[in-house]
DNA sequence: GTTGGCTCGATTTTT
DNA sequence: TCGAGCCAAC
């Protein structure tokens, strides 16, 4: 089983399973593979599968390690790991204990778009924005108030830190918090937060605590760089009794501070553990060696500095290249050149990705791609649980499945025709008032005749007389409100194309809260996602942000935009650690790729990404790729054929001279 | 009170 | 380009 393991590797899998293990994972270092031998060893030491809790990063990350780790023990392991996100994990656990903690039993997740529009509900009703002084809007007001929880440090402290421009509203900001999370208790809602804190809390109740821990035998955690103080205690916690503790992660791939995360809760691991096992692995198995020349280059100016070097494995190998092109559509253009080149050779599309910063970086690309019938698949970035009408159906389905989710009701009920934000106000208040369930007393005083029919076909559909499957559900919901999508966005069928697909998705569920809070917890990263990649069989692309594209490698990688502003991003310039982190985020690209990486910079850029007018500026190299890093690069210009040249329009010009003559105008 | 038309401004990364 | 916020007409 543990044969074609290195003695790095194996050293790791077999860490004694009595006393914590920490496992400093290089990039490409198979941890993965790491991780899966340690599963399956812990299950052949005598530990039930299902007695482990793998905690990853994403639910992908679950899947493939739990499915590596029974292919790897065969037929004879019985029961499954316990796997998923410390937010999936946490709400199972919530929802079985919601009674407990005090919590609806139907509670609903609030996406942090649902967040903040509550938050901006607070604020307004106490009159924080009462215009006369500069108060943070609700989207920072949401990455304040989740950087204060998820630290656990005051208010007061995280303002100073990270937000000083607005610590002068200190004592309003509180009493919106405080208004906000008395509100999310009263109406039943959670956010992503909450889930962790609840669990946080049952862990460390006396009683349930120990039911809960009593659970597993050993858990392991995954990208342990990532994890925030809340995610820390709970770990700490489950493991206290057995001492079963496995935490893997890599400081050089931190790129999650603005979350909360910091990697020192890796680092400091074992000043946290003193009986700790300190394992490391160095020996890279991913990339060629020139690519990992360039990105251990990159890696000696990290700060605090990384004292890992990794070891290459694989021979050979040809030099990272840069490209440099005049503007971004020329970027563009190279590297659709370079993908479809890359194909012809043989490489498969699949085996290739683009990697941006920010995920309009890919956008002329896009266009591109999709003139030349280039198939790809974009992750990250705006989600589309984002676009207004799949919230307007997220909002019905979460009325449907918790009465009390205000936010969702005063969506949904603006949909109908002569309600606005004040009568669908009203018309909860009165509701609320009379204590009755909202679709019963439909419809009350308030409710324009105009809203009347179609108010109630909603509310039919949402109540429905008999017990129904969240599928059938889900369907009948879409039926009532796909009028009034039709009226609202009017020639767009693609978007109830969208809705279709959804809640034909619901058809996997029982219940729809739990559709429903899956939908919100691991969303479709695309439309069409849902379908799984769009044809399976298919060849095709993947564009990606590189925070997306953590934990996953292709043969060749494309890295756009490599100019300063954008790698580093000038968001994150203000203070050295965000410099710091960009400079992670983009090792975290460069080592993406097995044996191809081509960097792009465009020497130009338009102030309007898509403006008419042609303002543009210079752009500068970026400042991570310094003269040593840049030695293990072949720079090269990229050759844009210009339309008109002779040999574009086709035969030689004939070599006949030609003149101009203005002295016509001279008498 | 609602709705549609208008201008203006801003734009990271994600469970 | 897109959304948020403002204004005027119904």
């Amino acid at each position: 089983m543990l044969d074609d393991l290195n003695e790095e590797q194996r050293g790791a899998a077999t860490a004694s399973m009595h006393r914590p293990a920490v496992v400093l994972a290089g990039a490409g270092t198979g941890k993965t593979t790491t991780v899966t031998a340690r599963l399956a060893w812990l299950v052949d030491e005598g530990l039930a599968p299902d007695r482990l809790l793998l905690l990853t990063f994403t639910r992908r990350a679950a899947r493939e390690m739990v499915h590596r780790a029974r292919q790897r023990l065969g037929p004879r392991s019985g029961g499954t790991v316990v796997g998923g996100t410390f937010h999936s994990v946490a709400h199972r656990l919530v929802r079985f204990h919601a009674e407990q903690l005090g919590l609806h039993e139907s509670f609903t997740i609030l996406d942090p778009s649902d967040a903040a529009d509550l938050v901006d509900v607070v604020r307004e009703d106490l009159g924080c924005a009462d215009g006369t002084r500069r108060f943070p809007r609700k989207t920072t007001l949401v990455d304040i108030y989740s950087r204060t929880v998820n630290t656990q440090r005051p208010l007061s402290d995280v303002l100073t830190t990270w937000f000083p421009w607005c610590s002068d509203c200190c004592e309003s900001m509180a009493e919106v918090f405080r208004t906000y999370v008395a509100e999310k208790r009263r109406l039943g809602l959670l956010d992503f937060d909450d889930l962790l804190l609840y669990w946080a809390a049952l862990v460390g109740d006396d009683r349930t605590g120990r039911h809960i821990t009593s659970r597993f035998d050993h858990v392991l955690v995954d990208e342990y760089q990532d994890v925030n103080a809340i995610q820390v205690a709970i770990t700490d916690a489950l493991a206290a009794q057995h001492r079963g503790l496995t935490v893997v992660g890599d400081d050089m791939q931190a790129i999650y501070s603005f979350r909360a995360a910091d990697p020192s809760h890796l680092t400091d691991f074992p000043s946290r553990h003193p009986d700790a096992q300190v394992l490391r692995l160095e020996c890279n198995y991913r990339s060629t060696r020139p690519i990992l020349e360039l990105s251990n280059t990159l890696a000696e100016r990290a700060r605090p500095p990384v004292r890992r070097r990794l070891r290459a494995s694989r021979p050979g190998g040809c030099r990272a290249e840069l490209v440099r092109c005049r503007d971004e559509a020329g970027e563009a253009t190279a590297v659709a050149d370079a993908i479809v080149a890359l194909h012809e050779e043989g490489l498969a599309l699949r085996e290739q990705a683009v990697l941006v910063r920010t995920a309009h970086h890919s956008d002329l690309l896009e266009l591109e791609l999709a003139r030349r019938h280039v198939p790809f698949v974009k992750y990250g970035g705006l989600r589309y649980l984002d676009t207004a009408h799949v919230k307007d159906f997220l909002a019905a389905l979460r009325a449907a499945s918790n009465v009390h989710d205000t936010p969702s009701w005063f969506r949904l009920l603006q949909l109908l025709d002569g309600i606005g934000p004040a009568r669908a106000r009203r018309i909860i208040d009165e509701l609320a008032c009379a204590d009755v369930n909202l679709a019963d007393a439909w419809p009350t005083p308030s409710v324009p005749e105009s809203a009347r029919e179609a108010g109630s076909r909603v509310l039919r559909a949402i109540r429905p007389s008999h017990e129904v499957r969240a599928g059938a559900h889900a369907e009948l919901v879409l039926h009532a409100i796909e009028p009034l999508i039709r009226a609202r966005y009017p020639h767009d069928t693609s978007r109830l194309d969208d809705l279709r697909e959804l809640a034909a998705a619901a058809s996997g569920f029982v219940q729809l809260v739990d559709f429903v809070s899956d939908l919100v917890l691991d969303g479709p990263r695309s439309s069409g996602d849902l379908a799984g990649p769009p044809h399976l069989d298919d060849d095709y692309l993947v564009i990606s942000t590189i925070h997306s594209a953590k934990g996953l490698e292709w043969d060749a990688v494309h890295v756009l935009r490599v100019t300063d502003g954008a790698i580093p991003s000038d968001m994150a310039l203000s203070d050295s650690t965000g410099l710091d982190e960009e400079r992670r985020v983009f090792y975290v690209a460069l080592t993406r790729a097995r044996r191809v990486l081509r960097m792009s910079a465009p020497d130009r850029y338009y102030h309007r990404p898509n403006g008419r007018d042609d303002a543009y500026g210079y752009t500068k190299l970026s400042r991570f790729l310094d003269a040593a890093v840049l030695e293990h690069a072949d720079t090269i210009r990229s050759a844009e054929p210009d339309p008109l040249a002779p040999a574009a329009l086709g035969a030689s010009p004939p070599s006949r001279r030609v003149e101009i003559d203005l002295d016509a105008l001279w008498r």
